[in-house]
Formats: structure tokens, sequence, C-alpha cells
DNA sequence: CATGAATGAGCATTCATTCAT
DNA sequence: CATGAATGAATGCTCATTCAT
């Protein structure tokens, strides 16, 4: 995904390439996270990775490439992240259990990846296009949104979670990890793990089966 | 609020003055609310206001300070319109309802002033000072969350509210209207009071006494 | 000499005019002595006086007019001060005491309106119109230099001065007194007549008369 | 000394890069000395270099690194061109032998780079950084002059100069030079040679040994 | 592949000037 | 007379982009 879309040569993207588009989007993202989108121009991506400012133009033929890439780069690593992880929650078998899985694994990416997920923040909320419109790249968040939803809808279905509208609760649940993350920017000292379990005790309240109607009066 | 600072000798304000400083805070909250704080350049401001770009200048001395008027002037309107109204909720005396009130006027103040809180929340977001640290103006808002928070554990303290890390629960609080906002930005069509009816449910849910414990088995 | 060119109705100066006019003009020195040419704007002046700057427009139609009309202040105030001292000197009579008078009472000057003068160094400087050519009303810089030169060669006529070229001279004397100026403004503590007197007994090592040749030796 | 502040890697500096600074700083110097400091703008700099506004911002970072520039190549110019010339006159041995030479050759200097030192003068004038101090380049003057005194003094130690204020004399003869120069710049068809002859003469005789009291008395 | 050089549009800001009241 | 308001040109600067080598 990260091979120039100029490399007319019948496909060939060469090794030295690809370790070139990688560095570049790595210091990109350096640059967002630290400067914000705003600062983060070509002249400062090239100078953290110690060429000249003609580089990143060829790599990328123009700097909204460039933040492409960025965007499908942390998007790639966050898939390649989670959803092994989550899958292994097993959430169609139990999506009771995928509300732990899915907050939990969110801030265990943070720990090792925040300043990849801020770049990816900062450039949401930076980008838009002469229109107003953000980034396209950005639709898939609103698929994640939806697939969340989708499995808490399948857990009402099965009786393993109580009434509430799963679109709300699915959006709730992304921006709450979107402000753990925010938060963990601001504060790095902040303990991801006990944050996320509280967060995790928080949603299963709100998500458990209704207790009142079932109900503790009936014989155990 | 809006008073030049120029404006040295004996506080005087003219009518005129206030008229087009009102006019050119609206037309930036316009401009950022729409493009984007990088979008919206001085001469954007100017174009919408229909004047010249000096006038801008001349209202107020630098760019800086017609953000922190935009800043200042979006805060006290939502101080004007919210603290009234949850103040009648009275949440000293029953926390347990502050939370539906916290939800709900801040979804009402949505649907009269989205464009306002957007251009606060693109400001929030995409400015930082050289030293990437962004605008004091917004201390304010952790404040806010402080505020939330402490009136939780009032709740708490009070047996009127269940076990949950009050900290957590107000700054998800904030993270819910704050994502409420971003949602009906992106679409207008959004039902406002039917996702905050939602999200007050689902609030309640999350933070009412520990049934298990206080419990219906009690004697009548 | 401070009447406005504008002043249309049959020649009046009110005396309201003349006083809001050398107040203009004196906090016009003041700020180009301060700030040098370049900073000195017209709001700066207007600002110094506690007026708002249309006050400046309307006494001066352009802002090389109020330039104008520091430099013509500035030159009377200096002729004012400098040539009834120079003249009882009596340069006609005894032309190698004018020099003396003439570095002696530009220090004395300077005591006193070093600012004024600094200002005009600093316009002398600083203003250049398009063609690169200074303010015609310096001039009459030039002109002094050549009576200097005029009352040096009256001198060296009379036999009271000895071989030297007068205008060098005078140039020198020249050079030499608005070197004094620059020090004391860089310096406020130098002292002036001090300074004065060993450039007076320098000019007057420079100009004595040629003593080897016309000598003691000779007969009375 | 012309190599960009911004080429941290290895030092290197291309020999296109040396020619287009010493370009744009050769116009600069035109600039300056032909419309003044306040006139010589970056945008009229790129115009006499045939090149667009940007050159001028890719070769030097700021502004004031091209000022820094034009004063860091001229004073450098005048040292190549003087310190040889002046230690010829070998001042520790013959002090009375370094007047004519450092008069003499700031004349030489003068033919050949006027347009240098002018836009030096110019710049000295018309920079002021915002609290009113001139330029720190500028101590090299204070110590020129300083340099010049003890150099007198060493001549009144060893008899061979008269009595006299070395300080006063010293910053005469700087502001003789500087006097010379402004003199040739409005004037280019003053003859320099005789001028400097002149000083040379004037100010031999204000600095010669005291002869009244040792001499015309003594046997022939 | 990589570089340095150059370009031109856009931005915030300063400022002299104009003008209605 | 005086003011506040408005204008528009100019300035220094940033930056994405282009291109010859």
């Amino acid at each position: 995904m990260r091979t120039s879309d100029r490399d007319r040569r019948a496909g060939r993207t060469t090794f030295t390439q690809l370790k070139r588009r990688d560095q570049l989007v790595d210091c990109a993202i350096d640059a967002i996270a630290e400067l914000g989108f705003a600062r983060a121009s070509v002249g400062e991506v090239a100078r953290r990775a110690g060429v000249s400012k003609g580089v990143v133009t060829y790599h990328f033929a123009a700097k909204d490439d460039l933040i492409g890439a960025v965007i499908a780069d942390v998007l790639a690593s966050m898939r390649e992240y989670l959803e092994p992880r989550i899958r292994a929650a097993d959430p169609m078998q139990f999506p009771e259990l995928f509300i732990a899985a899915y907050v939990t694994e969110w801030a265990g990416y943070y720990r090792t990846h925040a300043r990849d997920v801020l770049a990816l923040v900062r450039i949401y909320n930076g980008f838009r296009d002469e229109s107003g419109r953000p980034n396209p790249a950005f639709d898939v968040r609103a698929e994640d949104v939806a697939i969340v939803g989708r499995v808490l809808r399948l857990g009402q279905d099965m009786g393993r979670l109580g009434t509430f509208d799963a679109g709300v609760m699915a959006a709730l649940m992304k921006a709450a990890v979107d402000d753990l993350l925010t938060q963990f920017a601001d504060n790095p000292e902040l303990d991801l793990e006990a944050y996320a379990a509280e967060l995790v005790a928080l949603f299963e309240r709100a998500t458990r089966p209704d207790s009142d109607t079932s109900s503790p009066l009936a014989p155990a």
C-alpha cells in the first residue's frame, strides 16, 4: 500500500523504495503527532528523515498522498493489532465479552502506538478539503462503529445484553476509546490498564441484561 | 467581552464597534465551523463579512485576539444557556437527576448553537502554540469535567449513585456530548432529543445504585 | 511655521491649531528619537499625543508634511539657539574664536535638545524618496558647512588661522559635532563640556597660524 | 561566510549556492546603498537579482540573516583590504605614520567599495531592534575606534605624538572617514586622494609633538 | 533515485491615507 | 476640530509544488 502511484514502470517496486516510503511515513507520523497537522510541513518531514524535500515529492506526488499513506498505514497497523485479538474473544459466540475485549485491546494498542493514533486523530481533526469535507479515508471510522453496533445487536438478540440503542452505545464506545487516547496524549503517566478496566466495568453495567424483569425474585 | 484591547482611553466602546466586532466574531465562527481552523484565514473572515482585511486587524490587533474573542464568546454563550438550566435541576439535592440534565441541555444547546460549539472544537483541535501546548483558554474544559466529577461523587456519597470511578464517568459524559456534536455536525438530520434520551438512559444504567446490595429483597 | 497648508479659510490659524500642531510635532520628535524613523508611524505619534490618528491627518495632509514640520521646527530651534550665541563671538572680527564658539555652542545645545537633533539625524538617515534622494530640507546642512568654510577662509585671509583646506576643515567640524551627538545619544553620561573642550583644543591646534614659518622669530 | 545556516548536514555548500548567495548579498548591498535601508525590501532584492522572492527566503531563512550576511561580508572585505595595508605602515614602530595610513587607506578602499560601505552605514543608521538598540554586529565599530585610540596613546608614550585626548582624536578620525564616505556618495566626482591628503595634513597638525615648548628656541 | 534550487500563492501584519459623522 | 472606521498596498514569511541535473 506504500507504493507510489507514479511508479509507471510495470508495477515494479524496489526494496529501497519501500524502505524510504516507510521511513517518510514514519517521520510524517512523528511530525504530525508532535507538532500538529498544520505545522507538519513537507520540509519538516524531510528534515526528520534527513533527506531533501525533493525525496518526499518523489515518493508522494502530492502532500495529500503522503497523508493518505499515513492514514492507510496506521489503519492497517490498527487492524493488524486489533483484529486477531478481538476475534480471539469470539464475539459471535460471546458478544458480552466483546465489550471488554474492544476497550482493553484499544488501550493495549495505545500503550505501544499512541503516537500513530494521535497522528491519525490530528489528521482527522485538521484536514478538510476545500468544501470542508473530511478525508474520505475516514469512512472506515463509521464502518467500524457500525460493526460494533452489529455485534451489540447480536448480543441483544441472544439475550446476553440488555436493552439499549446499539448504535448509540457503539458510538459511545468509540468516543470513549478516542477520549482515552487524548487523555493519554496529554498525560503519559495515565494508567491505561486501570482506566480501561473502569471503562469496561462502566460499559458492562450499561449493557448487561435487564435484571429488573428476569430478576432476582425468580427462583434460583 | 468583545471590546478592543486598544481602547485604553476611558474604556469607551461605541455601539458601532461592538456591532462590527460581533459580526467579525460571527463570521470567524462560520468560517472555522465550515472550513476548519487552518483554512479560516483573516482574509476569509473579512470576505465573509464583506469588508477588507484591514478591518479585522483594526478591531483585533492580532489573529489570536480574534480567536480569543471567538473562544470567550462561545464559552460565555454556553454558560449563559447551560448554567441556569442545569442549576434548575438542583444537582446538589438530586445528583442523580444531574446526569439527565447535563446530557439533555447540551443536546438542547446544540440544536441552536451547533455551529458555535463546532468552531470551538475546531479551534481546540487545531490550535497549538509553538511548544505544542493547546490554548490555555481551554483549561475551562478540564474544570468542567472536574465539576461533573464532583457532583457524581456527591451522588455516590448520598447513596443515590452506584459504584464507579467518578472521574472516568465524568470524562465519558463529556466525550459523549462532544461526540454527539460531531455526529450532529456531520448529519444535521440527526434527532438530537432522541439521541440524548438514549444517552441519558445509558448513563443512568451505568450510574444507578448497586441494586444487588441495597436491594428489592429488603422489606418494604 | 507650524500652520497647516490646508488651512483654506483666509489664512486663519487658531490658537488651538497651533497648540495641537506643536504637540504633534513634539510627539513625532519623541517617537523618532526613541524608536527610529521607520517605527515612528502616524499611529504611534497619535498614541503619544493621546489623540486619534485622524487628528494627525487633519493637521498634516500627509506624513511627509509632519516630517517636514519636524525638520523645520528643529532647524528653527537650532538657529534660534546657535545664531545669537555664535554671532556674539563676532566671527567676522575674530574668526579664530569662532571655532571654539561653534563646537561649544553645539555641545551646549545638545545638553538640552539632544532629542530634537537626534530625531533630525534619524530622519536624515532614514528618509529617502523613491529615487533615493534625501529630503531637500537638508540642503541647509550643506549651506551651514559652506558658511563655516567661509569664516575659516576669512580667518586665513586675516592671518589669524594657518594653512589648511577650509572646506575640509568645515566639513570635519560638522562631522565632529554630529559624532558628538551620536555618542551622547548612545551614552547620556558623556560629559559634553569636557568632550567639547577637547574638540576645541584639537581644532585650535589644527587651525592655528603656521608657527614654523611666520614665526615668533620674526620681529614683532 | 555566506553559507546558509540551514545547511547542517556535513557543512556542504555547493558552488551554485555560494554564487546565488553572493549575488543576493550583492543585490541587497545595491538596494540598500541606493534606496536606503527602509526601502530595501526582500522583494526589491529579488527583483534586482531577477529571481522570485522565494529564492531569497530559500537562501536566507529570515531577512535579518540577509542583512547579517551583508554586514559580515562588508566587514570582512574591509578587513581584508585595510588590515595588511595598515599593518604595513608598522603602527607599533611608527605610530605617527599610522594616521596617514589610516585615512589614506580608508579613502583608497572607498574608491572601489564606496557602495558596500554605504550600505553598511545605511544599515547602521536604519536598523534598530524593538528595544531601539542597534545591531550587535556593529560592536566592531567601537572596537576599531578603541584600537586607533590605543595606537595614538602609544605614539604619545613614545613622544612621537603631542598632547591630546586619544579617545576623542580616534573618534574624530573615524568620524572624518565616515563623513568622507558620505560626501563621496553624494558626489562621485569628489577627489578622494586630495581630500584624504587634506585630512592627513589636518590630523598631523593636530597630533604632532608639542613644538611650542620644546623647540623653536633651540639652536637651528 | 536523489538533490538543490526555484517558484508563486497564501498568510498575518503594519501602515499611510480617506472619509462620513 | 476631532473621531472612529475602513481601505488597500506592501512586507516578511511559510509552504506545496516543479524541475533540471
